[in-house]
DNA sequence: CTGAAAGCGCTTACAG
DNA sequence: CTGAAAGCGCTTACAG
């Protein structure tokens, strides 16, 4: 019904002190909770900032060296319920710490990415947890780290990067699907999705090739396969797979996500995953549970990772950015429905 | 590898000015992007800021009027791929309007709702897009608005608030999709999922009894069934109906969320729901594709809504909060494998 | 416990 | 285009 012109834009300490009948230093007293002030006082200035409406103006006091009490949540992909169950993680330690989490998406863009940092830095943040997106460059990170701000990388490492590190055992997650692989009997084994720019591609890519190389197998180059790590993007590398001669009885996928869209590619080939061909996710995510077939997959256990980050940048606030620390999360083997042995016929050479 | 106290705690617009060798009012025009100031003065700013590692203080700026340039986004279930996906609607049109969204997490808790909200306001955003958690208090959004912020609803209205609000059309989507249960044959149907209290639970029964009531039928209390909005919840009380001797031959349920947790309850039964039991879910989230078997449910288009009501969000923000909008999007019924006709043999009297 | 004073980093008129 | 001055709302010593 009214029409006040700005939120805070009137209602100050000094309004408080005034209808409280005291001063402002009093007033400042209260807003921190201190000892000092009696409780009759405290009530006074209580009662008059409920009355007055009184918001609290955090610019004013971060300008005078007070803490900020906000910490940066940046996401590369927020669609991704990987992401999302890792910013929940993160949260839920944070709420017992006095921080308010504030969560960006970046939608891959480090464009996006560099605005959003910059804004919770001008607002103050004491911290950031950086899911980074793709292509972020470790000189971003390290002048970051040298401007004295926290940084906690989560999930991607980023190559030349100082800062500190939460992610998961991405070389021993993928050795351990393509060992399930090669002991259902598959020799011919593609490697689907990301960039290969990706470090945790990289990762993967490697414990998927020491794999092959312990039964002395190689990874073979053509079946390699970038894609967007989007559902999208794995069902059109997986549709242009499925469009050459010689398929392979089993797909590594990066993750979750990329499998999904996998499954997505073969269902509209007329192919059974799991019947027809071997599929595997990475992740662990409560997808992974629910599509048909169930999905063999790497547990990574994404809400514990974000309670590790979360408890990381705690540490890291309060010690003045220091250290650099390094957490590498378990990954464990989840055999579901989606894997089966390859099938006689199509047996290659 | 220095070791600077905190961030943006030293170089200031006057350190600036000296290395640039202009005053400080030449820096703040050249902050503001103004035209005043000559190409090559602007040049030499630019290169002064980024040699000192300049950073922008919002808090001051905003203590002396300026604009600030975030706005809230206070998502009730960040888990649930519904809101996330509302989310990623309001980026989309934020990232173009200069705005940038900060987004929280409540976890349906009123007293995180508060805290968060308060923690935007203290930051001075212009304004907040709530999608608010269960029981929230109409008086509260009242007040806010009354100081002049200005709120969306998104997804869930609040009886009592005057705020502007972006919802779907909850009870011709229930009805709807209870229509379509009614014409493959089914007379016992239940409605599962939700709490009381919640507005939206009213809205999607009242759909549900009217179509019900279209033909003569009515709903019967004993198979309205509260549980949380989550999958667990959904679990629990489809678990408590299935030991119950009546079944009903199909389930409406609240959301797809719900609808997910009710299968699981079927199969843990070793019922196949869209065989022996009809079910249905709301909102078409992705996860609704990808459930076996694929969920009928009712499409809602939460990028559209969340793109809906970041416009409405900036055009009150423009227009300084005078006006009070309502956005209902339709509700279309997706037809998927998750609901048979009632089996002959277990039909009720 | 309270008051007076200084100052955080910026923007905004107002003169030049 | 640039400089000098005032002031936004708070916190922080410092006296009392």
């Amino acid at each position: 019904m009214t029409g006040k012109r700005r939120a805070s834009t009137n209602v100050t300490i000094i309004d408080i002190a005034r209808e409280a009948g005291v001063s402002k230093s009093t007033v400042s007293l209260v807003l921190k909770g201190s000892t000092l002030v009696a409780d009759e006082t405290r009530d006074r200035v209580s009662r008059a900032m409920s009355k007055l409406g009184y918001v609290y103006n955090r610019g004013a006091a971060n300008l005078r060296g007070a803490q900020s009490s906000i910490v940066g949540m940046v996401i590369n992909d927020l669609s991704n319920p990987f992401f999302a169950e890792l910013a929940i993680g993160i949260e839920r330690v944070l709420r017992t710490s006095g921080y308010i989490p504030f969560i960006a998406n970046t939608a891959e863009s480090v464009v996006r990415q560099a605005e959003v940092v910059r804004s919770m830095r001008e607002h103050g943040a004491s911290g950031i947890i950086l899911s980074p997106a793709l292509d972020t460059d470790g000189r971003e990170i390290n002048s970051l780290l040298d401007l004295g701000m926290p940084i906690i990388l989560a999930i991607r490492r980023v190559p030349g990067a100082r800062a500190s590190l939460v992610a998961s055992d991405n070389m021993a997650g993928a050795a351990r699907v393509t060992q399930h692989l090669i002991s259902l009997g598959h020799r011919r084994i593609a490697f689907l999705g990301g960039m290969g720019a990706m470090a945790v591609r990289k990762d993967r890519i490697a414990g998927f090739t020491q794999a092959l190389e312990e039964v002395g197998l190689r990874a073979d180059p053509a079946l390699m396969l970038e894609s967007m790590p989007t559902k999208d993007g794995a069902f059109t590398a997986m549709s242009a797979l499925l469009s050459r001669p010689d398929w392979p009885t089993a797909v590594v996928c990066f993750n979750d996500v990329v499998a999904i869209g996998v499954m997505q590619a073969l269902s509209r080939k007329g192919l059974l995953p799991g019947r027809d061909m071997a599929i595997t996710g990475f992740d662990d995510t409560t997808e992974a549970r629910q599509v048909s077939p169930p999905l063999t997959t790497v547990s990574v256990d994404a809400g514990d990772l974000g309670e590790r980050a979360a408890q990381m940048l705690l540490r890291q606030i309060a010690a003045g950015n220091q250290t650099t620390e390094t957490y590498i999360g378990e990954a464990r083997l989840v055999v579901r429905e989606s894997c089966c042995p390859p099938p006689r016929e199509r047996k290659v050479s």
